[in-house]
DNA sequence: TGGAGCATGTAATGAGTTACATGATTGG
DNA sequence: CCAATCATGTAACTCATTACATGCTCCA
């Protein structure tokens, strides 16, 4: 009996990559174009969440055609301005309470220790004198911009930051004896 | 003169990715299979670095036509053993020695916070206790394994496991004010 | 007034994950 | 012997980055 077996195409609230999701929450308080959503995200994600350009572009017109965004009327061509729909507030209200997903960390240090029976000591030291410059730079930029924050996520998010430079630069000294 | 306008295609070293890279360093001992290199990633880089089966596939077939790695000839369909070549030995070294890109660091609950104004006091209360829970389960199951390890990378590699969760632990507790 | 830079967007490519397919092995 | 599992590989899709295109504004 085939035909009991179609599938009913249940329907399911939209899902939202975290991607979509914060440009949904950047167009809460009013319309925005691509461009200025890839500005407002730099702007307000910082660093810790990059979102280039085209992956604005692909989200907003992914979110038309599902509703969740809708494209407003206006001038010859550019600036195409999109508004935040019902429908919208609801999936980022979803999102927002949905589980997060685990952390990724990549680190390409790591990987290239992990074969470093093949790499000269003197090599491995430079390598790592050169990597521990790097985050002893940030931990130092992310202690300026600290004290000019007020409380809040921006805080907070730089917080992380910072412990986890300081993380990474006791490993350094102590676990791999870089110094 | 538009015929003086050509580029002339300059041959340059193929260029690795950290995937790539991370195959013809498991290569290096003996051929192996598509499945066992999977097998082998899984096995040798564990958690810090993850490689999916589709993208070991992908990857060999592509330094097969760079020349990285040939393809042994083997048994019926089955069971295709690819052996790294000098050139992917070459390759190999000289990737060792680049300097590794930066850190990926990315955290889904940070993003949730960043828009932490819209989630209401008792809901963030409990997603930061699930998220804190699972960190500290990781860090207790890394504190097990810690003591089993020799010196060398895979110790190297755990103890940054160990010093990031402590540092997220930290952040939690002491900035997040989540316990 | 023409070119530097900015605002706006598209295309091409790379990297990663999930779901699917298929023959061999093997324990009950 | 036959069902479960393993070994092996492919396909399709999502997510992210890089490079390219094009019109506008503004000031030297």
């Amino acid at each position: 009996m085939d035909r009991l077996t179609w599938k009913v195409k249940v329907w399911r609230a939209p899902v939202l990559n975290a991607t979509a999701a914060a440009l949904l929450g950047l167009l809460r308080d009013g319309p925005l174009s691509g461009y200025q959503l890839s500005a407002a995200a730099d702007a307000f994600l910082g660093d810790f969440w990059t979102v280039t350009r085209s992956q604005v572009y692909r989200e907003l017109a992914a979110m038309a055609r599902t509703g969740l965004v809708a494209a407003q009327p206006s001038g010859a061509r550019d600036k195409q301005p999109y508004a935040i729909s019902p429908a919208g507030r609801e999936a980022f209200r979803n999102w927002l309470h949905e589980e997060p997903g685990p952390d990724v960390v990549r680190i390409p240090l790591l990987l290239r220790l992990a074969f470093g029976d093949a790499l000269d000591p003197d090599h491995r030291a430079e390598l790592l004198a050169s990597q521990r410059a790097g985050h002893a730079a940030r931990l130092a930029s992310y202690m300026l911009e600290e004290p000019k924050l007020g409380p809040g996520p921006q805080r907070e998010t730089l917080r992380f930051g910072i412990r986890y430079e300081r993380a990474v630069l006791a490993w350094f000294d102590e676990d791999l004896r870089a110094r």
